[in-house]
DNA sequence: GTACCTATTTATAATGC
DNA sequence: TGCATTATAAATAGGTA
């Protein structure tokens, strides 16, 4: 469709890539617009060009430019997979600039259920925070992950508080000669013995999850497994 | 571009709509790989019908349709984003449908940094794998959450061995009318006292992780801010 | 629902400014 | 680089099978 037919590979003239690409892209995102319209379709578009410039269509009839390179806002999902029978929330940093959110939506009322939790800091974008609350965040992480490793550690401390006293107490009775039984409190009901064979194999297994803060109200909901726990 | 000019409004009549998706769609698709191959550009389109199908193209050049309603391949990725200065890794799960990656991946080139740090498990799909595998996930995040649930229990039962072995201590001195200074292993110097007041705080602050099955080799680098982790 | 048909509209290649 | 023109190729509306 042009004075001449050509042939479709690799315009190997940047400059006649570049008209091309803005001349096309523009079609596309005509039709992108056309086709939402007329047969009520939910349709996204995302597309860089050779020289990194991003374009995006959004359904409906949202169309945007970004400069090079473009600064995504991000926004935080968290995710019910069904295919982990809904046991697992995932939660999922997403560019708003794909219209991935409106597409899963979409997915999940074919589906009859809810695949999203939306959290609570959904509307903001991490890139209009400002530099205090980035600040938080950050330290929300970090302290989330220094508790972690204070309670790794009272663990160990207390057993060897505990393989102690026991020692002090067993040297009190020899001295005293007695021979009874061990008192209560010194049982080790865990099965791991005083050198926390289960706290070792712990720290190594917390240490695979990975860690993301959220909201204090979904608390708890990834494990024990509330299978209606949805929305909408 | 037909027998008649239409008008771009929603097309009320279903089946005409539906016919009219189809072609456009098709036409947009091509349109779509045209521009990829002509312009050496990266485009990704997702759409919906209003009956719920479900069709995408990513390039270079696959285009694939799903039945309605369409079991999204998942991927898992993980991502470093500058926003918060490279300290917090966060999972994200993404359905291959998009070609969210491809696109990330060219925004990182463009910033000339490395957002994603891709897991070994990223050439698998959720939907691929066996059933097993599915339960050993589930397992997983059981299993992890269980391993929390048991290392902060244990916290309280050493404390509460360590209390009782003080009494124990405590009462046996007394029996023998000693009065010598507190043994090593019975002083507290977590602050807290027998009660445990921060044994409870962390129990609380750590259910504000989201936790996420991820791979070994990743373990521990969302904490200590390694700025120079990247790949590429 | 799909596949072909064709008059017509629309997109765009080549060109000039 | 960007914008307008125009001849032409391509897409498609409305129809039929």
């Amino acid at each position: 469709m042009g004075r001449g037919k050509i042939e479709i590979k690799r315009i190997e003239n940047a400059t006649n890539r570049q008209v091309t690409y803005s001349k096309r892209r523009t079609g596309i995102m005509k039709k992108a617009r056309e086709l939402t319209v007329l047969c009520d379709a939910q349709v996204a578009i995302i597309m860089f060009s050779s020289t990194g410039k991003y374009h995006e269509f959004c359904s409906p009839s949202t169309e945007s430019v970004s400069p090079s390179p473009p600064l995504f806002p991000l926004r935080f999902y968290d995710l019910l997979h069904p295919a982990l029978n809904y046991n697992c929330i995932i939660s999922i940093l997403i560019a708003s600039c794909c219209s991935i959110k409106g597409i899963f939506d979409r997915y999940q009322q074919a589906i009859g259920t809810s695949l999203w939790i939306e959290q609570q800091r959904m509307g903001e974008d991490l890139d209009g925070l400002e530099f205090d609350e980035l600040r938080g965040l950050e330290q929300n992480v970090d302290a989330a992950l220094k508790e972690y490793h204070v309670i790794t550690t009272q663990t160990e401390t207390y057993k060897k508080k505990v393989k102690h006293s026991y020692e002090a107490y067993k040297t009190l009775q020899q001295e005293l000669g007695l021979r009874e039984e061990p008192a209560f409190g010194f049982v080790d009901n865990t099965g791991g013995g005083w050198d926390g064979g289960a706290g070792a194999g712990a720290a190594a297994d917390m240490f695979a999850f990975r860690v993301v803060p959220s909201q204090p109200n979904l608390h708890g909901m990834a494990y024990g497994g509330n299978h209606d726990l949805r929305l909408g």
